[in-house]
DNA sequence: CGTCCTCCGTCAACCTGGTTGACCGGCGGG
DNA sequence: CCCGCCGGTCAACCAGGTTGACGGAGGACG
């Protein structure tokens, strides 16, 4: 959909910001990174590692939509499978040095983006938007359902 | 990206509201739109019908893109190209019978959703949204490029 | 009246960011 | 010790677009 104005401007909001985060990792030394590398880099755990599995709960999709993510930073060295001592099924993915530094930009980038966002509306209506989107997607969502 | 927390609610909010329009399409009769056809119920000249190209710039997106909306539409009976007897290489996208009423359905959908969103927030609330969101897309768009 | 650039609609190939299904091989409770 | 469950993986597929190339009609201009 895009015509509902209030769903164009939430796609198109989302949008701006993805794209603000892609340029600042770009700035930051990572242009081969994605917005959604991101769901990797903010959700693992960054000194023990996390198992794929539950990097894909925490980033609510599933395992093989997270595999592919992890593929493609193992690939490019961000992170390693290492095998998880405690469970000969699994592996745990594990941030790399380059993983770790790249991990700290990706949340400076991240937290630079919202602060932007924030200064241009001001703290009130920043949080008013937050507190907005957090009711109608916490209402909406249960209620259709 | 998912992760910037307003990012994600952005997304998370175009996304519950769109399933809602579509929800609302199939419970009024037309379960097999999607909500991209949207793009052309809500922007084609409901009389005199409205060519591709501009059916595509006013959905701000490609021809080509609008194009396969059109050809599912016409698929499925909702509209018809007629050649256009102003332009030899033009063709008009017209609703049919069917398609009017449809249009119409899918305007009431759409602003159903809206108005639920809206008594769910309030009118203060659901305005200073509307306008926080505007000037998140005005000002990021054109500052980023 | 011919020439040449522009614009319309179309075909084809491709991309992003996922999804579901099937499967293998370890884990571990009964 | 066996059988069901769970972690990771491969494969196929999908939605919703994108860009590139192109044929044919329009129309300005010489």
């Amino acid at each position: 959909m895009q015509e509902t104005a209030l769903a164009r401007l939430l796609l198109e909001g989302h949008r701006v910001l993805a794209s603000e985060v892609g340029e600042a990792l770009s700035e930051r030394g990572f242009p081969e990174l994605r917005p959604g590398h991101l769901a990797v880099f903010l959700n693992i755990d960054r000194r023990s590692g996390t198992r794929l599995t539950e990097l894909a709960r925490r980033a609510r999709m599933s395992k093989q939509g997270m595999m592919i993510l992890v593929d493609d930073l193992e690939e490019r060295g961000y992170v390693r499978r290492v095998p998880d001592p405690e469970d000969g099924r699994a592996k745990v993915v594990r941030l790399t040095a380059r993983g770790r530094r790249c991990a700290a930009e990706a949340r400076r980038a991240v937290s630079a983006v919202e602060s932007r966002a924030r200064r241009q509306l001001g703290d009130r209506r920043f949080e008013l938007l937050r507190e907005a989107l957090e009711e109608l997607v916490a209402a909406e969502g249960g209620e259709v359902a």
